[in-house]
RNA sequence: GGACGCAUAGCUCAGUUGGGAGAGCACCGCCCUUACAAGGCGGGGGUCGCAAGUUCAAGCCUUGCUGCGUCCACCA
């Protein structure tokens, strides 16, 4: 083996061999167990948010199939409409066409090229990472058989009502010219201005002054409202105002939607274009002027200056026209909330469409009831609290789009307008009994991505057909997703599932955080601080991480600064920590924080985590190569003690013990969703159990001419098989580095049958014969007095090499027991030359340990300073003392005493007891010391 | 306006039912000891945001405040 693990050069093969031996099906045994990937957009690529979110997917994944589970890992990528049409758009735009030049059947072709041109990108990173879903049955969310169930689910909901068409107000993005749900309207605070008109109260000298942030609008006005107690207007409800420009007769009416407080206290009505506004308009009956077209300009409607013009150039020539009219009163700077389209980043406008809408409150009753009773499980619990809210007060989804790229809405229309609903022409013609003589024609649009998104659960199983898959994995186990999904997916999927399956489309939902970098800040491509995972597995040079952090931008002016900042960060660019690593790193931070920030030196400490296991089985294989390791003795699968030729140490015993206390712990931790203590626990216990204590512990035996054979075999016995164990319980989240060092080191274990691969072993279980208190006690003892040794050493800057004599007074006898088992040990770990037990409390000058009652000696005899020691004891002194002060004020305390339980109090009079005998022998040796 | 989250060591974060403040990284000192210098050994470092309350006892429970953040709704 290589001195320095060298992950690149084993990452890639190691992961063909598992997926072309079939390693990711489902075993067909077991209880089944499942998870559905979120699927990403297929012709997106991986970012750290998916890397981290796929982590911990296939740790779950990898302990399931290893427990012996019935384990599916679904997967398959999205069509994601908007966004894909939107890339493919943009690649035609740069060759000065539309897509309209090429027609919809000729753009169609166009997006299916590009998608099988750049839809591997995300797959095939997702292999790079070592994410064992089933790729055979990976699924597209434009698929035939996915594609079938989107019209089924239609055609069902259509028939029973809950899907319905309709002209109403929506959110339309006036550069995609599609419509779009609530849900992908950003709404941000931006700087803006309130502008005061004054409208001219017919036959009167009077006006009304009414106050807008979008002074366009004023061309659709057709009432202007006010309050109906308010006393300033009561004279003028029921009268008309004369609407400057348009010179148009509206009414003044009354509606307790208006606040007195506000502005005015007179607010303009616009049905067609406001969404409050529209409410009103039907409560009042009031006409909708629609004044703009579809590409958000002036339209017919409005006075003939002003048609063709854009919204926003509008707004300045209706200011300017009031203004010549003196009809302006003023301009306020006034803070707003503008609607954005999350994808295109234009203001949205409400605009009256016919639509398609999901009636959804029907579907969402048993969706909350679910979660309600418990059946579906939020991790964090508190995301409940989120899905609630937006749940009670949920509106009907809008789901038709004005966009070519997704499932086509199975409606077809005859020259009257009227709908029929079905399969495919002849089908509705059927349904309907239509002659062929009437012409149909089929709505143009396509169904919201996140339409064919919610019956992920279900039509990924083979819905509507009956299959085995609907009847196993329905419920899937657990979802791992983000909160910002939570609306668009979860939510929807919820309640299709239960509409169409019955049952839940998921037990757990497991919410994890948001990657952040390590301040706190958004990833973003304009603020320069994205991260690609891949990155980070290879390396890349500074050179090519600047260019790819610069190119592409959407503001260029910030490239500059990115490629500062870049260079400061990364002098030397980004070192190849490899997979594992950062497999190793998402785990370590998935803490239930809602952010996490992620920090490079954690992904460096977890690569020096990676070699430190490489070596680790390095020193293995060096001593039991060829070595009798004990495996094929009877009784070796479950050693716990000694079998004749198998002669188990005190500290072999205790390395059993805190194995199994680590998996139990690990057990628990995985149970709870709670990643970074699963991390945490394998990494003390890889790294300050069995590294720095059970190998350094395993020298003296293996190198002795002392331990006999049995006991040689018997530590080799642990040492390889506690390993073995260890690979196997870390496999889930070191998928390559435990797969490679195990195969290496399998054949030496009593695992030597399990066959080719780690990752199809069985999961290590915990064992209670394992659990051994007296050794844990023992080697608590051992290491106790060895860190004293240590630590007079340290303090007293005695050279490492130097051996040292150590006397021990005042030791019991379960001291002398303790030292006779141990004493090998203690001679080569703390570097001993001899360790004498004095018969009396006479010794010569020593600095000095305390181990319970027991005095570690060091002789000083020219080896240790006075002054120093003195120091050290002194620093102990007042430790002990403060100790002793607050325990003491605590017994005291006559409330404490009383109230306390008594099992507390006992505690606190033993620490008082134990630090005020140590406090003596301290002062014992200060007085010693103090006599030199 | 409503809901939620966060504030603990220089940095990034753990701290489970209230009972002696922890980790990683960074820092300081010593060491190239035959698994590992991507390492070993030792060490320093915190008024747990502020205030009050409950309690024998509060990082943890309650209330208020401050600061930061997220989501939902929205006053034209």
């Amino acid at each position: 083996m290589e001195k320095t693990f060298n992950p690149s050069a084993i990452e890639k093969a190691c992961y063909r061999h598992w997926e072309e031996e079939g390693m990711f099906k489902a075993s067909g045994q077991g209880e089944p167990y499942c998870i559905l990937l979120p699927p990403p957009n297929v012709t997106g690529s991986l970012h750290m948010g998916h890397a981290f979110q796929h982590t911990i997917m296939d740790a779950l994944i990898r302990y399931h199939r290893m427990k012996g589970d019935n384990t599916l890992w679904q997967c398959g990528t999205d069509h994601a409409g908007i966004a894909t049409q939107m890339v493919v758009e943009r690649q035609l735009n740069a060759d000065g066409l539309t897509r309209h030049d090429l027609g919809r059947e000729k753009f169609l072709e166009r997006i299916w090229q590009w998608k099988e041109q750049s839809g591997g990108t995300i797959t095939q990173q997702m292999r790079r990472l070592g994410t064992s879903p089933d790729w055979d049955r990976e699924v597209f969310t434009m698929d035939e058989n996915l594609s079938v169930a989107v019209q089924e689910v239609f055609i069902q909901l259509y028939d029973e009502g809950l899907i319905y068409r309709g002209q109403r107000l929506v959110n339309w993005d006036p550069s995609l010219l599609t419509a779009v749900s609530d849900l992908e309207v950003i709404n941000e605070e931006e700087d803006g201005y309130m502008w005061h008109l004054r409208y001219p109260i017919e036959n009167s000298d009077e006006h009304l002054v009414v106050a807008t942030t979008r002074p366009e609008t004023m061309l659709g006005d057709t009432a202007v409202a006010v309050h109906p107690d308010d006393e300033r207007y009561q004279h003028l409800i029921g009268k008309h105002v004369i609407l400057p420009i348009a010179d148009r007769r509206i009414p003044i009416i009354a509606d307790d939607y208006v606040d007195p407080a506000f502005g005015t206290g007179c607010v303009k009505i616009t049905p067609a274009h406001d969404f409050n506004d529209y409410e009103m308009g039907k409560r009042h009956n009031l006409p909708m002027i629609n004044i703009l077209t579809k590409d958000a300009k002036i339209n017919g409607n409005a006075p003939a200056q002003l048609q063709g013009l854009d919204r926003f150039e509008a707004r300045k020539q209706v200011v300017d026209m009031f203004q010549s009219l003196e009809l302006l009163n003023e301009i306020k700077p006034h803070k707003l909330k503008v609607p954005r389209g999350d994808r295109s980043g234009v203001v949205i406008e409400p605009f009256l469409t016919d639509q398609w809408y999901v009636a959804i409150e029907s579907l969402a009753k048993p969706a909350i009831d679910a979660v309600e009773n418990g059946e579906i499980r939020f991790v964090p619990e508190n995301w409940n609290k989120t899905y609630f809210q937006w749940m009670r007060n949920i509106q009907d989804w809008c789901i038709s789009r004005q966009l070519w790229w997704g499932h086509r809405i199975p409606a077809w229309y005859d020259e009257n307008e009227n709908v029929y609903v079905g399969n495919d022409e002849k089908t509705v013609r059927q349904k309907y009994q239509i002659d062929d003589a009437v012409v149909l024609t089929q709505d143009e649009d396509v169904l919201d991505t996140w339409f064919s998104s919610a019956l992920w659960p279900f039509a990924t199983m083979g819905w509507p057909q009956k299959t085995d898959e609907l009847d196993t994995f329905v419920p899937s186990s657990v979802l791992v997703t983000g909160f910002d999904i939570i609306f668009f997916w979860v939510a929807r999927m919820i309640m299709m599932t239960k509409k169409f399956t019955g049952r839940i489309p998921f037990k757990d939902i497991y919410i994890t955080g948001l990657i952040r970098d390590e301040h706190g800040d958004k990833m973003s491509k304009s603020k320069g601080n994205v991260l690609d995972p891949i990155d980070l597995i290879d390396g890349i040079e500074l050179e090519s991480l600047v260019s790819k952090r610069t190119s592409g931008m959407m503001q260029p002016q910030l490239a500059a600064k990115v490629e500062k900042n870049t260079r400061k960060q990364f002098p030397n660019g980004i070192a190849s920590y490899g997979t594992d690593a950062l497999r190793f790193t998402f785990t370590a931070l998935a803490s239930t924080s809602r952010d996490i920030n992620f920090d490079m030196s954690r992904v460096e400490g977890y690569r020096n985590f990676c070699n430190k296991i490489w070596n680790a089985a390095r020193f293995v294989l060096m001593n039991c190569e060829g070595q009798d390791t004990g495996n094929n003795l009877t009784g070796a699968q479950n050693v716990s003690d000694q079998y004749g030729e198998l002669e188990l140490s005190v500290f072999d015993r205790w390395i059993w013990s805190r194995l199994n206390n680590t998996l139990k712990q690990l057990n628990e931790h995985i149970e709870d969703y709670r990643f970074d203590l699963v991390a945490q626990v394998v990494y003390e216990f890889t790294w300050n159990q069995y590294c720095d204590w059970y190998l350094e512990l395993s020298k003296p035996v293996l190198n002795s001419d002392v331990s006999s054979d049995n006991q040689k075999r018997g530590t080799r016995h642990t040492l390889i098989n506690v390993f073995e164990e260890l690979l196997r319980i870390l496999h889930p989240f070191m998928p390559f580095i435990t797969e490679e060092v195990w195969k290496k080191l399998q054949p030496l274990s009593v695992n030597q049958g399990a066959g080719n691969s780690i990752m199809l072993t069985q999961y290590p279980v915990t064992l209670a014969e394992r659990e051994d208190p007296i050794a844990e006690d023992q080697i608590e003892w051992v290491k106790k007095f060895i860190v004293g040794v240590r630590n007079i050493r340290g303090e007293m800057d005695l050279a490492p090499s130097k051996r040292l004599p150590v006397l021990l007074r005042n030791a019991h006898a379960s001291d002398i027991a303790k030292l006779e088992e141990t004493k090998a040990f203690l001679l080569t770990l703390a570097k001993l030359d001899s360790i004498k037990v004095l018969e009396d409390a006479q010794a010569p000058a020593c600095a000095s340990a305390l181990l319970g009652d027991m005095e570690i000696l060091i002789p000083m005899a020219g080896l240790i300073d006075k002054e120093a020691e003195m120091a050290r004891l002194r620093k102990n002194e007042s430790k002990l003392e403060k100790d002793i002060q607050r325990i003491s004020g605590k017994l005291s305390n006559q409330n404490f005493t009383s109230k306390a339980p008594v099992h507390v109090i006992d505690k606190e009079r033993e620490k008082l007891t134990h630090a005020r005998q140590q406090l003596e022998k301290i002062q014992q040796q200060i007085i010693e010391i103090g006599q030199l």
